[in-house]
RNA sequence: CAGGUUGGCCGGGUGAUCGCUCUCCUGCCUGAGCAGGGGGGAGGAAAGUCCGCCCUCCACAGGGUACGGUGCUGGCUAACGGCCAGGCGGGGUAACCCGACGGCAAGUGCCACAGAGAAGUGUAUUGCCCCAUGCGCGAGCAUGGAGCGAGGGUGAAACGGCGGUGUAAGAGACCACCGGCGCGGGCAGUGAUGUUCGCGGCCAGGCAAACCCCACCGGGAGCAAGGCCAAGCAGGCGCAUUGGGGCGACCCGUCCCACAAAAAGCGCCGGGUCGGCUGCUUGAGCUUGUAGGUAACUACAAGCCCAGAUAGAUGAUCACCCACGACAGAAGGCGGCUUACAGGCCGGCCUGGACA
RNA sequence: GCCCCAUUCGUCUAGAGGCCCAGGACGUAGCCCUCUCAAGGCUAAAACAGGGGUUCGAUUCCCCUAUGGGGCA
């Protein structure tokens, strides 16, 4: 993922946090807010919970590899973050790559692959 | 062959596609950047942060006290609490392993319970022996007195061992030998130490990871150090008959600033600062060879460049192979120690058994 | 990244080498009291984070590990 992509601010977290709409699944959270730029930032929260540096690393990079797919289905002009929860830890990438399908069609990001061009 | 012990090495591999980071070249471009191609891209512990050092700042760091650390000897090293070699002590049949391994006859303190006594001049309801009185034919018994420290007993630990002289019974009371201690000397060794001779006094308990004493070492803080740029905010108080401050415990000592108009400076309080660049990887570096050294290690020569991210780079999918993959992720760098670890490979040595 | 601190019954704590098979409070269980519950009384179970070392002897002293917590922009 380039780094322009990449949510860095830490106020830019913050605001998230205050302002974002959260959405819950049980393996993690998506905070959503418009940015108003005309592409997307992304940023992931691990934290020391997770496990060890090896697995917080490992959950990550499956993370960062899901939106790297999902990116160009996405609406533009929003910064994403996506915090991750225990039960991440086990999980298969097919199945993180799923649940993020799932959270982001909740989240009127992505359309619906089975309701068609709804939106 | 079995068991043990010890030293070293490896830590899944190959291929394809899509991605990340650094760097080089080419092209486009004012530039930021974009596109194509080449190359590099986590570990033996990157970990814990237990030591040591480089580096950076604190207005150079001297002495004493305090505090902390280390603690057999010699060497290696930039340094170390590390490593190598040796000595001593302990464990093991052995190979080998382990050791905070200076000082308790400088001082102070502690040694529960049990025990007469837990550290000097000590003790008797057990015991040994003698005397007196009483009882008894007698052996002896009871009571009282004096002597004794051998025997029994307690304890984790009890004030040398064995033999003899001596005595009423005994005792380093005395003697020979042995063990141990102190002093002085010889020999071997750089030294720790070993060995040996002489003299002494009769013997000196343990604990210093108890206070402490001795020797040596240590200025403090840490890359969020420090330097630069951008942005932003609000200023107030104190600073001469000498004052404020630094050397982060204290004293001496020393240094810096101010010496009166203001400014600047220093200190304290308050406010602001969450963005970049740098430090940031060529180094006590790696590989090979030669030489010196028992070794740790060192010297020389040749060749090599081997992560540098900054919300933090190694992932996803597929195929094949096998022993079906453990512990685990750099964040300034380096040398160690400690801890975690599936499994595999190579070598040395010891013990036991069998065979030749 | 760097620097510190703590760990004792289920919970909060005391204890600072032996005197104590680690004391107290709340909670738990049983019994008594009561028509029943509460309150009260009596009794019991229940812990030194793990490993190693020093010592005759360790919750205490030293080292390592694990877990939890705090500070520094």
């Amino acid at each position: 993922m380039e780094s322009r992509y990449r949510l860095r601010n830490s106020r830019d977290f913050e605001q998230m946090r205050q302002q974002g709409r959260t959405f819950s699944r049980p393996s993690l959270l998506l905070n959503v807010r418009a940015n108003g730029l005309d592409y997307n930032r992304y940023g992931f929260v691990v934290g020391k919970r997770l496990g060890t540096a090896v697995t917080r690393n490992r959950i990550r990079r499956r993370l960062r590899e899901a939106m790297r797919r999902l990116h160009p289905q996405l609406h533009p002009g929003y910064d994403v973050v996506i915090i991750a929860r225990p039960p991440v830890g086990g999980a298969v990438f097919s199945s993180i790559l799923d649940v993020l399908k799932d959270v982001l069609c909740q989240a009127k990001l992505k359309d619906s692959q089975e309701r068609g061009a709804e939106e």
